[in-house]
DNA sequence: CAGTGGTCTAGACCACTAT
DNA sequence: TAGTGGTCTAGACCACTGC
């Protein structure tokens, strides 16, 4: 193929550059570079160009700087990864097979003590949630047991929205302003109740995420969603620490 | 207390403030942004510290940018989350429990074809690796089973290394430069082998993460740990998209 | 004190794309 | 074609920090 044209900066071929140095291990863990205003001669671009490199690599956690002293590759850190927890619907759509959601409870009632505790982010008993439980599905096999519950307070509308058909995850996702959301996973043994939901044995292992999703203002939503053990799986990428490489 | 000094760069003042519009809702999703000349005035300084705070917002997934169209606020995406896999004899530390690692097995031997292809990144059956089995445990009780292997060729000094009492994880860790890795993880019934490594009884619920690193030159390590499912969960972050936040 | 990174500017040209 | 973001520069000053 013909070289097209050169469509990538200046900065990111040398942010590439760099970074390629250093995980293919030619700059190891504490190398030092040579300062700024070489670098920038070196490679031909001005002092800005190539801060730019350097600021964004160092902001990924290839180097650190230090003033005075200089600028090296990092120690590489624990081992870290980012996961894409994807909205169910999409997640089954993915893999071509064919979704559906059936609601198994709906309920407006005040959340006890232990829920809110476990809600945090402001949550407190005796206040009025939307109560939810469902079953996901793919091919008509049981995929996903969710329980959740949901602040009226912070999803307006949700009162009046039927989930007969719609998952509450793919609406909220449409509706929330920008929020934060923590997540914990574990594995357990299906009970009488989640196996039979499930189409399992008891005690099948499965896994269980929890994501609690809050905005400034407070809790929005308390997920609980089981997925059969062996039938799922969560697959997680070495960080890319930012968006910059899927440009 | 006497406020100091504004140590705080300016492009940073304004990746905050417009952050904070977005996720405080005050943008919704599809706002549209002044162009980058007028917010520059309107803030007060140049075209190019306006566009730095802008660029940054972007590559963090906030906005998004198109050109002759221009800056609007992303819609959020699908739940993403980081996730922090440590080694396990910090995370052991951190919870101030006291770790020791046991070595079941040690073995240098060929890859069949089942393990290569599951290793992948270039690994082939009859290559020679370390074959390593052990336990980690936490105040005495088993906190972690761990079957790894191996490849001496990225490893050097593997194979003249005792694991006898260090865990080979925090020792690869020290050894390797950058390297990327991909995790796996999922819920299984513990058979009688690991019921009885990690004290369980059969059919109790694991967690597995199934973890392979690489480097540009190969693959370096292959390690499934399986931890007790009811006593060990990973905790995920909302995804920070870069380390700004921490500076 | 001196060296390094951190920041900022004013102006310029380019690339992309909806119209 | 016109409007927008994307990039780049040369030079400048500042802040921090180790000597």
């Amino acid at each position: 193929m013909t070289e097209p044209k050169q469509r990538i900066s200046r900065h990111d071929r040398i942010t590439a550059d760099i970074r390629h140095r250093i995980v293919s291990g030619d700059w190891p863990p504490g190398h030092q570079l040579p300062v700024e205003t070489v670098m920038a001669q070196s490679h031909g671009v001005s002092r800005m160009t190539m801060n730019k490199a350097l600021t964004r690599l160092a902001r990924e956690g290839y180097l650190i700087r230090r003033k005075k002293l200089g600028t090296f590759v990092a120690q590489p850190r624990a081992q870290s990864a980012s996961m894409e927890i994807a909205d169910i619907e999409a997640e089954v759509g993915q893999m071509g097979q064919d979704y559906r959601f059936a609601l198994l409870l709906r309920a407006v009632r005040e959340l006890d003590a232990v829920e809110a505790d476990d809600i945090g982010s402001g949550a407190k008993a005796g206040q009025v949630a939307l109560s939810l439980r469902g079953l996901h599905s793919a091919d008509g096999q049981p995929f996903c047991h969710e329980t959740r519950l949901v602040n009226p307070a912070q999803a307006p509308g949700v009162l009046d929205q039927d989930f007969a058909a719609t998952p509450p995850g793919s609406w909220l996702l449409r509706q929330l302003p920008w929020s934060e959301a923590s997540h914990r996973i574990r594995a357990l043994n299906a009970d009488a109740g989640l196996a039979r939901a499930l189409a399992l044995n008891d005690g099948d292992a499965c896994l269980e995420i929890v994501r609690r999703t809050r905005t400034a203002e407070g809790w929005v939503t308390w997920a609980r969603l089981v997925y059969p053990g062996d039938s799922h799986q969560l697959v997680a990428a070495f960080a890319p620490r930012d968006r910059s490489d899927q440009a």
